[in-house]
DNA sequence: TATGATCCTGATCAATTGATCAAGGACAGT
DNA sequence: ACTGTCCTTGATCAATTGATCAGGATCATA
């Protein structure tokens, strides 16, 4: 058996992973060269591509990384227990806040390909968003029929959503530059004001 | 006088902003080559760098007529008439909306370069961005101290606002991926998200 | 129809891109 | 010491990048 590599030895293959990550959130795809991404790690150019068939699958590994440490999420609003709808959808949402403030790249990896139709969005899409976007979803429309969930586009609400949690902590380099802060509590805010968007009495 | 070339011939110089704008906000400016602005506007490649210095005074000229257009958006908030806090605010709030709606490119050019710190960013920030945030911002403060507005860091408020009314347009091709969707009359919803979100009686 | 300025193109440049390959190092098991 | 597998590097490839340049259209004005 050539395969089942299982655990090579992670110090250069995981800095890869990490310099990969740092630069696809940063820049995109496009904007990072696989040289910059050897240079950030400390390694040969020539080993990103024997760890990885391509810089496409590279960044896929980057991606399958990512979400893997979101499954969380999914299964706060997955489990179907005896919780109400409102707090099922809210413990989502916390726990995406939380991943979105640990680690500013995750929002950044999720959203920085999605501007315009091209093969990677569509993996993306198919491949991970839609298994977090899938429960969240119906768990929205469930709530609008019981009337907790003020109406409208369950999917623009879903973004909603996804941008006020995600932009406030991604986009951190252009909010410093615009004004000095603090970021002491933002958690709590960008949760109550979730909260706000999706259980306010307006219809 | 070499200068003052005032209105060059508009059909090729106008088609190849066109070109470049609607490939900047698609790709981002690394995402993008010369030559593919070129073939969307059906000129030479040479011909870009004959009407810009370089492919990044391509990039600026780009983003100045965007702001240009945008600055309905300014005198709606910067206008101090006998208007209630509440309604400039949300005056400039809808015409962002119409803007994103009218045209998704503004915003995702406006933020498809923000994830990390460069040179175009900064030029960004100081040449375009402060002067839409500061009146806004001033205006957020103003509206907290009477207590028309909730209560937070008005830098996130700000860029609260900007990603709702923004990424609900912009992000069309992810969300049509995910679901097949009717945008009719997404601006309405929009706008009460953001009067939510700004109003509301929570401190 | 000359003149001159403006607009536009194709050829070409050096630099950078992702990818490939030969070669050797490290290190285990025999 | 020998063998074989896994890891890593440097040299190098063709393709693409932004940029430059010489020269030809085009067109108003004289």
């Amino acid at each position: 058996m050539t395969q089942t590599p299982a655990i090579k030895s992670p110090s250069a293959r995981a800095r890869i992973l990490t310099a990969a990550k740092s630069r696809f959130a940063a820049a995109g795809f496009e904007g990072t060269s696989t040289r910059q991404i050897a240079e950030k790690a400390g390694v040969a150019q020539s080993l990103l591509l024997y760890h990885f068939a391509s810089k496409d699958e590279l960044w896929r590994a980057v991606m399958d990384a990512q979400f893997e440490r979101a499954d969380a999420l999914r299964q706060a609003v997955t489990v179907s227990d005896s919780l109400s709808i409102e707090d099922r959808l809210m413990a989502g949402v916390d726990a995406f806040i939380t991943l979105c403030a640990e680690d500013p790249d995750l929002h950044r990896l999720m959203t920085i390909e999605g501007r315009s139709k091209s093969d990677r969005l569509e993996w993306l899409v198919e491949t991970h968003l839609r298994r977090f976007f899938g429960p969240t979803r119906d768990l929205i429309v469930e709530g609008q029929k019981q009337g907790v969930i003020r109406n409208g586009d369950p999917v623009l609400l879903y973004y909603t959503i996804i941008a006020i949690a995600g932009s406030v902590f991604s986009f951190e380099p252009e909010m410093s530059l615009l004004e000095p802060r603090n970021n002491a509590q933002n958690r709590e805010t960008v949760s109550a004001l979730i909260r706000q968007v999706l259980f306010a009495q307006g219809s």
